[in-house]
DNA sequence: TATAACACAGAGTATATTGCTCTGCGTTAT
DNA sequence: ATAACGCAGAGCAATATACTCTGTGTTATA
């Protein structure tokens, strides 16, 4: 297994999406069913995210989630941080002050500061976030707009909006009214 | 929890005290007593650290173990390799062939090369793995030497001195007084 | 040569986490 | 009123962690 779960991999490359379609609001359930994975496990990380202030949750029927703030103001660690939880690299248990030659009464010298050790790890980690705090979410979305050939971003939104109306039509058919609508695309 | 498990604390500790005693041969069992970890839980990393080609363990009577290299070629890295496996950083699954908008049949661009995500996540891996490169066990154990006041690294070498002669002087005491362990009792 | 201490392989255990499934509740637009 | 939504939380199989314990084979020494 890796470090990072699986749950990082889906969440980032919904937030690209979001980031794609700046203030369109999607649903966890379109956005799993796009991309070919769970419904039910996004539904779960997606509640991460907000309590992380990275995105907005509009409830309801046409209810889903927009980008809470600039695209370019989410690093990935921000992300990694609020699906995966902030695990430090390293949990120190103190072992050094449990050394038999201090017969249980560890010597203040012995337990002062950090263990040279756990320095290590801590700078360590440091830098690990510094890295995955250094590319932004408009940065990946940057990345993969360069990569695809001009017409994929509009199937994509094609896609999402024909869902979009698809669910307002499922309205439509219920209560008999004419007039199916189209909104957002800012 | 944290990324690196307990496992990682105890190994670096003991492969430090391997490191400020060069060429002594020390017992796993004497290395969990001194710093008061359990003795079968060492007992199952150490092997670890021997395939790692970290260590090289004497076995029988008198046995134990040694440090493989000299101090200044063993990094934390790998030290962490060793015990806790190579995990990578990040396990990318593919999801952007799983696309809707492909149904089933990724085109070649949306599959060639890396996922931009996952590029972030390998180059944060390199550097990770760089800083903990860094770091060798003769640096953390001068670190350490320097910390502790100077009759501190004698006590903790008698300490192991008397627990190696014991082992000699045990066969005499056998014949002396009953050994608690064991209930053989002829 | 008997024996005790060792390395090492492996099974066993209790607890936690992961990845995912499913149910139920309150909210909201039509 | 209804259907889709967010969200909280239970459940679940598979795996991982941190130990614990047993057994086998090796080696130095009395
Ligand atoms: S005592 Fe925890 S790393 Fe040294
Ligand atoms: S497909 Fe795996 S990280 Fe993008």
């Amino acid at each position: 297994m890796s470090h990072f779960g699986s749950g990082t991999e889906y969440g980032l490359h919904c937030l690209i999406l979001l980031a794609q379609a700046p203030g369109a609001i999607i649903s966890s359930r379109d956005l799993a069913e796009l991309q070919g994975v769970s419904v039910y496990f996004l539904a779960k990380i997606f509640p991460r995210l907000e309590k992380a202030g990275i995105v907005t949750a509009s409830e309801g029927i046409r209810g889903g989630y927009t980008l809470a703030r600039p695209a370019d103001e989410i690093t990935v660690l921000d992300v990694v941080e609020a699906i995966e939880g902030r695990k430090p690299l390293f949990e120190c248990q103190e072992i050094r002050g449990r050394c038999a030659v201090f017969g249980g009464q560890p010597p203040a010298w012995a337990t002062a500061g950090v263990c040279g050790i756990h320095a290590v790890m801590i700078r360590a980690e440091r830098i690990l976030h510094d890295e995955l705090a250094r590319t932004t979410l408009s940065g990946l979305a940057d990345g993969v707009g360069r990569k695809a050939p001009p017409g994929f971003e509009t199937d994509v939104q094609a896609w999402l909006a024909d869902r979009f109306e698809s669910r307002a039509q499922a309205q439509i058919a219920a209560v008999k009214k004419p007039r199916p609508r189209r909104q957002n695309e800012t």
